[in-house]
DNA sequence: GTGTACAGGACATGGGACGTCCTTTGTCTT
DNA sequence: AAGACAAAGGACGTCCCATGTCCTGTACAC
């Protein structure tokens, strides 16, 4: 993973893998059973004996499978297996951005970098599998947005549903979550900096620009309009992260 | 994120808010306070007493702060702002594929997917990048992986060490740290459904073929060789998963 | 039949006690 | 004087128990 210093790895060892052991026999006995998105999980007090340790440490090991999106804990009621859910990772990555900014905001631009090469690799099998369907969602979506930044509204939440569903021809959902975790990390390290004035209308031309590249399925054009668009990103967050 | 059920969404705001604030607070503690990679938090108690909390509270909200890889926990000694880590996501990932693939093996089939237009859109970049230096890092990579194959060793961290030197260049951490954590959930996938026979001269013949495209600085032939690469795994996934 | 009140179950939180582990420090030996 | 060993202290790990909070389902009254 990263590198490690040697002084450091040879700590943490019995304490570590006793933890993550106990996560990994939940989940284990979750599948043992053939419990599925939804179904309920043993009471805490039930794992707790079952798994013949404490029901502090169940509970532990619970929040953090719970935060990893494994479960979904329902006060008073219960614990069930929980459907797809990265929201887990935004928390860990906005804070691991906003950490960096106090430096270079290296990992901030990394996370920018990804972003790119995902989108702009990808749209062009999206554009394979798009249907008329789809272009009419992402026509329709694209009013909503040039609706709103005439109001003056923000245009986050378009913003996001436009790159949305411009991979949703992929069909693939954790692609689909995966960009919008970095998307929201993105939005909040925003944030956190004080976002800067935003031109809604040139944000608007922005995205018009790319969707009729994709209308006209040319590839090579929606490629180089969505590099350009993540390059005024960057370039933004640079200036943000400066002032 | 995903389709929550509006009935679920009423249900779970007091608590589940509750524990994510404690988490905030304890991330914006760090922040605040200019603690650094590596620095050490406050002990347990003492968070407990400033955050106005029980110790098992703060605790819980520690160990999903350490599955998160925000913090490293050093037992007996202390808690301290982690590297970058990413590891978590391991777990998660590797539990969602498992479940996936009691019904159709959809969601590992995704991760095929994102892999793959990571790898095969990024090796472009990456081979703008490339010095001589990177270039003798992977065909070193490729000898041990040779002679792995030769004793008919496994050849998974040699893989894994190809794929990460492969973009290096890029010098994008977060970029690695997500390969690494599909890789390895890949990994762990295909071992819990009982690997097959592996053809391990076949698979080192592959990734000597990418690597002379590399070295050739042909970007649409190296792009095309990972293509197929994992097109590969994919077929053997899809194979594993059926019997 | 509908709406409300109650009881039960389950998770949330807090406090304390004890165990385990790691680091440091100090002493003893060589 | 340098190194090895041992003890002490601090901090996390595990556990128990008590109480609070929340949700669901049922039973009763209207």
């Amino acid at each position: 993973m990263t590198a490690t210093p040697a002084a450091v790895s040879s700590a943490r060892f019995s304490a570590q893998i006793r933890s993550q052991a106990l996560q990994t026999r939940i989940m284990e006995l979750i599948l043992e059973r053939g419990l599925d998105v939804g179904d309920a999980l043993p009471t805490e007090s039930e794992l707790s004996a079952e798994l013949g340790v404490g029901r502090n440490t169940v509970r532990e090991s619970l929040k953090v499978l719970q935060a990893l999106g494994v479960i979904e804990i329902r006060h008073g009621f219960g614990m069930f297996v929980a459907p797809n859910n990265f929201s887990a990772l935004v928390s860990g990555l906005t804070f691991r951005g906003r950490l960096s900014l106090r430096h270079k905001g290296e990992e901030a631009m990394e996370l920018i970098d990804v972003r790119q090469a995902l989108e702009s690799g990808l749209v062009g099998s999206a554009i394979d599998l798009l249907t008329d369907e789809h272009l009419a969602d992402l026509r329709s979506t694209m009013h909503a947005m040039e609706d709103a930044a005439a109001k003056g509204e923000s245009l986050v939440e378009h913003d996001a549903e436009f790159h949305r569903r411009l991979y949703a021809p992929l069909n693939n959902e954790l692609l689909i979550n995966l960009m919008d975790v970095f998307w929201q990390v993105y939005r909040q390290i925003h944030e956190a900096l004080g976002s800067g004035p935003v031109n809604l209308e040139e944000q608007a031309r922005i995205h018009w620009e790319i969707y009729e590249a994709v209308e006209a399925r040319d590839k090579a054009l929606a490629s180089e309009r969505l590099q350009r668009h993540f390059d005024g990103i960057r370039l933004k967050l640079k200036d943000v992260a400066a002032a």
